[in-house]
RNA sequence: UCCGCAGUAGCUCAGUGGUAGAGCACUCGGCUGUUAACCGAGCGGUCGUAGGUUCGAAUCCUACCUGCGGAGCCA
């Protein structure tokens, strides 16, 4: 007999198979049953039909509970009415393990009682099907990047020094040395860029930030491309391609996914390159005439003013030359403009706010250092950083993109939580 | 850190001073195409914690704890 997964059932079509799977909910009649079943892989009903079954297969397919483990032999039928276009009439049932007051019922549940569990909720529908659209969007940035011609590098996750303000910074010892978290691998993508090219990094980050919204995680995922001889408006192409690449990926390999999310994928299929820019200026005289009275030039967007900006567009939109005042010390100055810089924020569509910051880096020593001094950092901690602007330096940008909020916009749920696996929030570490 | 809302059965909630309730889950019975299936019965309680007011408190008051939403913060 075939062994097979739910998602290559179709390979089988009126051929017996034997499935290993999960029962994620069960409806039965006093001569039909139907086994709602998951493998991983997806989701297909099993159809027990009393009439056609030893009579204990029926009965056991009747007293089956949720989540209970089980060899599953049937034969794979067309069936309109399905999501995956098949059924499986089932014949034969055997019990691996019998799961007893599975928490996560067929209703409704709130949230704390859902993350409390959140082991057992990702084996949900949404669930499933928000982590399989987490896959891919890592799946197309590997081969986006590789494509281009750029190297995986990966920084360091626990650093020495401790630039700007520590608070945000998650402390740790280094044996006898204080060291932290990273939350950002960009320097040594600098670095790494003056030696392969064409770099990007992907993992972690920690924030130690009191932040409270549904776009915020403590500890989450960023791919930081970083590319030498890169001026700010050739890294704006390389932004708006590879988003546009996700997407598009998403939309091609993830259709039944989307579909469980109920995502409306018309908004989706506009994400194309090129993304429409606006200046800071110009964002700021927007807001104006929208009537937002509480914000002026030198001032930093809020959620409100970035959602009202992202609101008038329908791509993700670049926010462009921000004061230099707002932004970190790194950042190389407009040509004509001291008091702006080569930076942008992609804002994504729908409220899901900034995805992408990335800037042109300064690379001439003198300004470099001047900046490190305005913000009074230890130039000791920087000295290697620096000497990346002694050795032959060249023009060069990288940006940063944040996994999670990405993946919320993509799959349109509402709450970054439900982006990765096991989120760590303020007030959880659990499980 | 600030503002607002909430905490009652395993879960989701109703109950605004006078005997603790419903739906779901679970158990039993019924039902041949169900889609959070449905119908009937049963089981199920330290009303977040501590103190106070009252003849009497889930209900009113005070403090604390926990969670949610938002703001601030956020390379």
């Amino acid at each position: 007999m075939n062994k097979s997964t739910i998602a290559e059932v179709h390979k089988y079509a009126g051929e017996e198979v034997k499935i290993g799977a999960w029962l994620a909910n069960k409806r039965s009649s006093g001569k039909i049953a139907f086994l709602q079943l998951r493998d991983g892989t997806g989701f297909i009903q099993g159809v027990v039909v009393k009439s056609e079954v030893a009579e204990e297969v029926f009965q056991l397919a009747k007293s089956i509970t949720q989540e209970s483990s089980l060899y599953v032999t049937g034969t794979v039928t067309k069936d309109e009415r399905s999501p995956l276009g098949h059924e499986l009439q089932v014949n034969g049932i055997e019990v691996i393990h019998q799961a007893t007051d599975y928490p996560i019922t067929p209703k409704e549940h709130g949230t704390e009682f859902l993350m409390d569990h959140r082991h057992l909720w990702l084996r949900s529908k949404r669930q499933h099907a928000v982590m399989k659209i987490r896959n891919e969007i890592i799946r197309a940035t590997y081969e986006f990047f590789n494509e281009q011609g750029f190297s995986k590098v990966d920084p360091p996750i626990l650093t020495g020094s401790a630039p700007e303000g520590t608070t945000e910074l998650f402390h740790t010892k280094y044996f006898e040395e204080d060291a932290y978290l990273s939350q950002s691998g960009q320097l040594y993508m600098e670095a790494a860029a003056m030696a392969l090219g064409k770099v990007f990094s992907f993992g972690p980050t920690f924030r130690a930030e009191k932040s409270k919204t549904r776009r915020h995680l403590i500890e989450f995922w960023m791919i930081e491309p970083e590319m030498a001889f890169y001026e700010h408006e050739d890294s704006l192409k390389v932004q708006e391609e590879y988003v546009s690449f996700i997407v598009q990926s998403v939309l091609k390999n993830c259709q039944l996914e989307l579909k469980t999310l109920n995502r409306d994928v018309s908004k989706l299929e506009q994400v194309q390159a090129p993304f429409p820019r606006i200046s800071y200026d110009d964002a700021i005289k927007f807001l104006h005439e929208k009537g937002f009275d509480d914000i002026q030039w030198g001032d930093d967007f809020g959620a409100p003013h970035e959602t009202a900006i992202a609101e008038s567009y329908e791509k993700p939109v670049f926010i462009t030359h921000y004061p230099t005042s707002l932004k970190p010390f790194y950042m190389q100055p407009a040509q004509d403009r001291e008091d702006v810089v080569l930076c942008a924020d992609l804002i994504a569509p729908e409220g899901y706010g900034e995805i992408i910051g990335g800037s042109e880096r300064i690379h001439d020593y003198d300004l470099l250092k001047q900046r490190l001094e305005e913000h009074g950092l230890p130039l000791e901690s920087y000295e290697w950083y620096l000497q990346l602007r002694q050795f032959g330096s060249v023009p060069h940008s990288g940006f940063g993109l944040g996994l999670e909020r990405t993946v919320a916009w993509i799959s349109g749920v509402e709450h970054v939580r439900e982006s990765i696996p096991f989120p760590r929030l303020l007030n959880r570490l659990y499980p």
